[in-house]
DNA sequence: CCTCTATGGCGAA
DNA sequence: TCGCCCTAGAGGC
């Protein structure tokens, strides 16, 4: 499920559960035991969500790096202060206990103690996040109006921008009527910059609804995003027919990923 | 039971 | 460009 609205939303909802008392560490799985006896007692002093990349501050400048990938997932139990957590299910790669609350890590892609400063030379091989308030989109322009490469591939290269995934990818274009294939440079700057408002938009809606909705309500008939049936939830994305025009939608490989677009509102270069 | 798929990214050629 | 890693859930038999 993840694409940066997902990690967002995990950073905020994992501080809340975790920040302030000692933790109990653990890897229930076996694969990550040597580093969760370190981090077993800490307390966690923030989190920090930077595109798809979570940073888990400890005390003592020990940050624990998270990254999903394309299989993993989070589960979370909340339990009594006197209730044991449940027996871990699966491939339990790390659990973090509170007294109230306790997260399961499976499948991640990365899961790996470091310092600050690994921390920091991680975020420096990312463009920014429209997520982040510190993010400046004129980055990822000016990096877009430069490029050779099709805008579908750029949309998802993180060192241009950080958070976009293979749905948000497809949805924005969609929206913007551009071909994916179309190199950056023949885009104008304007519309990468509303093309970036779009993305910040559709992320902050995931980050919201916990889902990837980027079809507008109305047009499906209902009234709220969190609505909109499973499988009408997108325009083109793992689409058959183009939900706005009812064209048959296409899809190739772009930027190393399955792209659906709709050739007739999103036209050729 | 098996096979397939998925919203990701890396390192070796 | 390709192979590979990581896991859960859905669907087929």
């Amino acid at each position: 499920m993840p694409e940066g609205h997902t990690i967002h939303r995990i950073a905020r909802d994992h501080a809340k559960l975790l920040v302030g008392p000692a933790l109990v560490a653990s890897s229930p799985q076996g694969r990550f035991d040597s580093s969760a006896a370190l981090l077993d007692g800490r307390r966690l002093a923030g989190i920090e969500a930077y595109g798809k990349h979570l940073f888990y501050d400890f005390e003592h400048d020990l940050v624990l790096h998270v990254h999903l990938g394309l299989f993993g997932k989070y589960r979370v139990h909340r339990t009594e202060v006197t209730e044991a957590p449940p027996p871990p299910r699966g491939a339990v790669r790390l659990r973090l206990s509170a007294p109230t609350a306790t997260i399961d890590l499976a499948g991640p892609t990365a899961c790996e103690l470091g310092t600050p400063d690994d921390r920091d030379a991680i975020v420096a091989r990312l463009g920014p996040d429209p997520l982040r308030a510190d993010a400046k989109a004129e980055l990822a322009v000016d990096r877009m109006a430069r490029s050779r490469a099709p805008i579908g591939a750029l949309l998802l290269d993180q060192s241009v921008l950080s958070g976009i995934g293979n749905v948000y990818r497809a949805e924005a274009l969609f929206v913007h009527g551009l071909d994916p294939r179309r190199s950056g440079r023949t885009v104008a700057p304007e519309t990468l910059t509303e093309l970036w408002d779009t993305m910040r938009t559709m992320l902050r809606n995931g980050v919201k609804d916990g889902r990837i909705v980027t079809v507008d309500p109305a047009e499906v008939g209902v009234r709220t995003r969190t609505k909109v049936p499973k499988g009408e939830r997108t325009y083109v994305y793992h689409q058959d027919l183009c939900r706005r025009c009812g064209t048959a939608i296409v899809h190739d490989e772009i930027g190393a990923r399955t792209c659906w677009w709709c050739p007739s509102c999103q036209p050729a270069p």
